[in-house]
DNA sequence: ATCCAGGGGGATT
DNA sequence: AATCCCCATGGA
């Protein structure tokens, strides 16, 4: 067991606001997989708890070398986001493995998180190698270039989504990312836009998630709803408006504004059916 | 700009 | 049992 000093973090609403999919809650805490590594996570007293994986990975990932409060900051004008921040203060923008993160977000068109969560988990299953931690016996992730039987990708239940999958799979390699990190935002979103199954959405999930562009704003269903709701008086506005008007308001750290917003509406969305 | 196929599970009625 | 909805993309 392990432990570092971290402020400023919930790791609960880091990894519940549906930025990674391949956690599962235990009594203590977290089993969170990434990758090939499992690994254990909880949370008391100021302090982050992790078994299984080391400090540096861990800092990392869960951004907790990021001037926190500063970037706060510069979101608090703007009512909303300052009502989110409060509820949900310590929500932090994973920096995932690339990768993964694409793949994942590929396969989450027009699926709900829990859908989501079972299809790269059969993903993990039909095509990664075996992982352990302590009892637990699992998955990883499968490396690039290893998802080739297409036959068995349909059977995991896909749909349409599979052959995007099959087709960056044989393009995307490990450098692939490398030419992405050197760009500035909007060309490294074009790039990523030439890739089949990327649009837009999927393009800044993979950005603000895993490449650290923390300008991008990911419009979902969810985010298009509340946006039109709190700021165009409740009419219907294309994904590309809200996009615009997110980067004027927001700013530089426009994408942490989209998780905050994402998780307070969905939460509260989910809460009236309870 | 808008429309619609693709596709399947989970939630709601 | 029927319907709606879901962190979309791509092509018409």
């Amino acid at each position: 067991m392990n432990s570092i000093h971290a402020d400023d973090f919930d790791l609960a609403s880091t990894l519940e606001s549906g930025q990674m999919f391949r956690y599962v809650r235990t009594t203590e805490g977290y089993l969170v997989h990434q990758r090939d590594r499992v690994f254990k996570l909880w949370q008391k007293a100021g302090e982050l708890c992790f078994e299984g994986v080391g400090e540096s990975f861990t800092t990392h990932y869960f951004g907790l070398n990021e001037n926190y409060a500063g970037i706060m900051r510069t979101l608090r004008d703007d009512g909303p986001v300052n009502k989110a921040m409060e509820l949900y203060w310590g929500l932090r923008i994973l920096r995932q493995d690339p990768w993964e993160c694409l793949v994942s977000f590929l396969c989450s068109s027009t699926k709900n998180i829990t859908h989501i969560k079972v299809l790269v988990e059969r993903l993990c299953r039909s095509f990664g190698d075996p992982v352990s931690f302590g009892d637990y016996r699992g998955y990883a992730f499968p490396r690039e270039g290893t998802i080739q039987d297409f036959e068995k990708l349909q059977a995991i239940g896909l749909g349409f989504r599979a052959r995007y999958v099959y087709e960056v799979n044989q393009i995307v390699r490990k450098e692939y990312f490398e030419s992405i990190l050197g760009k500035p935002y909007e060309a490294a979103k074009a790039s990523l836009m030439d890739l089949p199954g990327v649009g837009e959405k999927v393009a800044d999930c993979v950005l603000l998630f895993s490449l650290g562009f923390s300008q991008a704003f990911p419009v979902d269903t969810w985010i298009k709803k509340g946006m039109e709701a709190e700021y165009f008086h409740g009419q219907r506005t294309s994904s590309a408006k809200i996009g615009a008007f997110a980067q004027d308001r927001f700013g530089l750290f426009a994408g942490y504004a989209q998780q905050y917003l994402y998780h307070y509406w969905r939460e509260r969305g989910r809460r009236f059916h309870r």
